[in-house]
DNA sequence: TCGATGTAAGTAAACACTCACTTATTATAA
DNA sequence: TTATAATAAGTGAGTGTTTACTTACATCGA
């Protein structure tokens, strides 16, 4: 029927590794279509805005690292393993997929706030292990809320720390601390 | 000498409001002109450049901050008291001056970066905290950054979450529940 | 009167987005 | 097995608007 396309993954591409380096406010159309190597109008055949751009590419990456955090959790057997894989597939994707990890964080946190909020399904997955864990009596009592955004913290502020602040530990060293410490801020 | 300056703290507090609501970028000149109701070039009578305003605004908040959390930590006599006080001085920072800690963060995590990185020195004081805990046997061994990294993300992403992601507890046992997960995680 | 403060009306550049047009692909009719 | 028609993909030179910043001039206090 017509040519296929070929062009739109180029789009993505370049679109992703601009907006997690620069913001997506600070990235500007001219940027993506150089990178490229297409024209600014064929971002245009793919996406109605550039805000439509961000948003599609943030949905495709925030399922993208949902269906990674299930299946590390797919295997587990018990409350306790189901965190240790949380924290696990946490740390993996941002290793593995950075790119991907520092756009979902970045426009999560500042730029694409009134749709992701509803969306941000690992915090759900986080909740729903604590819940388990309190039913079980091998967490303590504590608002749901509250304890999944101090696990969530410590998780995310070491990634962050990791790329920007250089923790001087090997790798597995910190998940396996980090995994360790989160048991203690939420077991009995 | 001349005219005091009366318009400049306007634009200041004008500045501040935008930056921290809509992010650096997405601020124009303009906006800060109407809001602070003088004209655009009024702007650059006291500052070389938006990026210019920006940063100043930052290094004065962040000091603010700083000298905040410094006044908590006057009177404590010992490290489990510097902990708490720094937890408690963090959390009530950010609701007395919400504008002033919304723009730190903000900036600091992706707008400022190269410049606030080694500014942050919240961070160090937390550090140093740490540091005397191991020393005196009653926090356990592990990388400094790391904890601090960790303690950090829990205070932080729970003050996040009180703002947006609504948790529903008491605010003083927010205070109360963060700061015992703190003690949690890095004593013996 | 002098120097700092403030302003309105600019300016050039950058911006997201459009549009008339070309190109590549393929279903189908001859 | 071609030739053709249909259509989506791709182009690049625009569009009008918005942007950060400038400039010429007025005002005010010391």
């Amino acid at each position: 029927m017509a040519r296929p396309l070929t062009k739109k993954t180029d789009v993505i591409d370049a679109a992703l590794a601009l907006f997690m380096r620069k913001g997506i406010k600070a990235t500007t159309t001219r940027d993506i279509a150089l990178r490229a190597g297409i024209s600014e109008g064929t971002i245009y055949r793919h996406f109605q805005s550039k805000e439509d751009l961000a948003e599609s590419i943030f949905e495709d990456n925030l399922d993208y690292f949902w269906k990674y955090l299930k299946g590390y959790l797919k295997n587990t057997k018990n409350t306790e393993e189901m965190l240790q894989a949380f924290v696990a597939g946490f740390f993996e994707f941002s290793r593995r997929e950075q790119r991907s990890y520092g756009f979902i964080i970045a426009a999560h946190q500042t730029e694409l706030k009134k749709h992701s909020r509803e969306k941000m399904k690992p915090k759900e997955m986080l909740t729903k292990i604590l819940r388990l864990g309190q039913k079980e009596g091998i967490f303590r009592k504590m608002d749901l809320k509250l304890a999944g955004a101090m696990v969530m913290g410590t998780i995310m502020q070491t990634i962050f720390y990791l790329k920007n602040g250089r923790i001087a530990v090997n790798y597995d060293e910190v998940i396996e601390e980090v995994t360790q410490t989160c048991f203690r801020m939420v077991k009995k």
